[in-house]
DNA sequence: ATGGTCGCCGAGCGA
């Protein structure tokens, strides 16, 4: 089973390559970020009619994550639990950021799609909202991991987890994506007992997943890597490959992002 | 270099 996130940017102004990529690359499942639309506005017929059905949890103008699956999807579940109500709109569920559902191939997988929060600037409220959703994504680990199957969380992460996943380290120093207290957290999640499915594969530094339009960071190669999939130790047995697909992000119109890749013996 | 470029929509925010 071939699992990619893929943070589009923006489902509207995506449409007509992702419609491309989906034909080409024939991902079994996708878990897609920012697809910055309402759960109505979101085209999913016309993705039904190549072959995949759609989940959602959208919002409008902003955030929104949703699941593209050749196979069928159950159990689906919208937003995290911890309904703090202390977020910085009044409520932390406000923020269309996670889906979950469980995809029924030959040994069912639980797939969970995310949208961290960016968290910029740092400190501020925002911040103190990352770090928070950070803790209840970690809460929902926990409880998927008691469970001993097989699961992936696969998404933008918005954490450059090391030097080593950005090509100017110093510029980040004091971004929300790089600050020790954001790296800790993350290595929180992963010390539950969770793998990174690209770090498992290799040490080699200077692989990135996201590229600023501004600056000319894709011609430069200013990259860092954010996107990534962690998988519990029932998932990690199942890991046969992972890699990113840099080559979409020199395509016409396209994402700042790139899809990120899963293969799984299920 | 305190800008730069996108996408949401239809002003200004978020990244």
């Amino acid at each position: 089973m071939r699992i990619a996130t893929f943070n589009i940017n923006g489902i509207k102004a995506r449409i007509e390559g992702l419609t491309d990529w989906l034909k080409e690359a024939e991902p079994d499942v996708v878990l897609l970020q920012e697809i910055k639309s309402v759960d109505e506005g979101f085209p999913a017929e016309h993705f039904n009619d190549i072959g995949y059905v759609v989940e959602t949890h959208g919002q409008k103008g902003f955030n929104g994550v949703a699941i593209l699956s050749r196979l069928p999807l159950e159990d689906v579940r919208r937003g995290l639990d911890g309904h703090e109500g202390t977020g910085r709109d009044g409520a932390d569920d406000a923020e269309a950021r996670y889906i979950e559902a469980t995809v029924m191939g030959e040994k069912p997988i639980r797939i969970c799609g995310l949208y961290l929060p960016n968290g910029n600037p740092a400190p501020s409220d925002k911040y103190d909202y990352k770090l928070r959703w950070m803790d209840r994504l970690r809460a929902r680990a926990a409880e998927l991991l008691e469970l001993e199957e097989p699961f992936v969380m696969c998404g933008d992460y918005n954490i450059i987890p090391q030097d080593e996943d950005a090509a100017k380290p110093e510029a980040w120093k004091d971004d929300a994506l790089a600050l020790p207290t954001s790296r800790a957290a993350f290595r929180r999640l992963l010390s539950l007992g969770l793998t990174e499915a690209f770090r498992a594969r290799t040490q080699a530094p200077g692989h990135y997943s996201f590229w600023d339009y501004q600056a000319n960071s894709w011609e430069r190669n200013n990259g860092i890597r954010i996107d990534h999939h962690l998988l519990s130790p029932q998932a990690a047995d199942l890991l046969q490959d992972c890699w990113i697909e840099k080559e979409v992000r020199g395509r016409a119109k396209p994402s700042d992002h790139v899809p990120v890749w899963i293969d799984l013996a299920a």
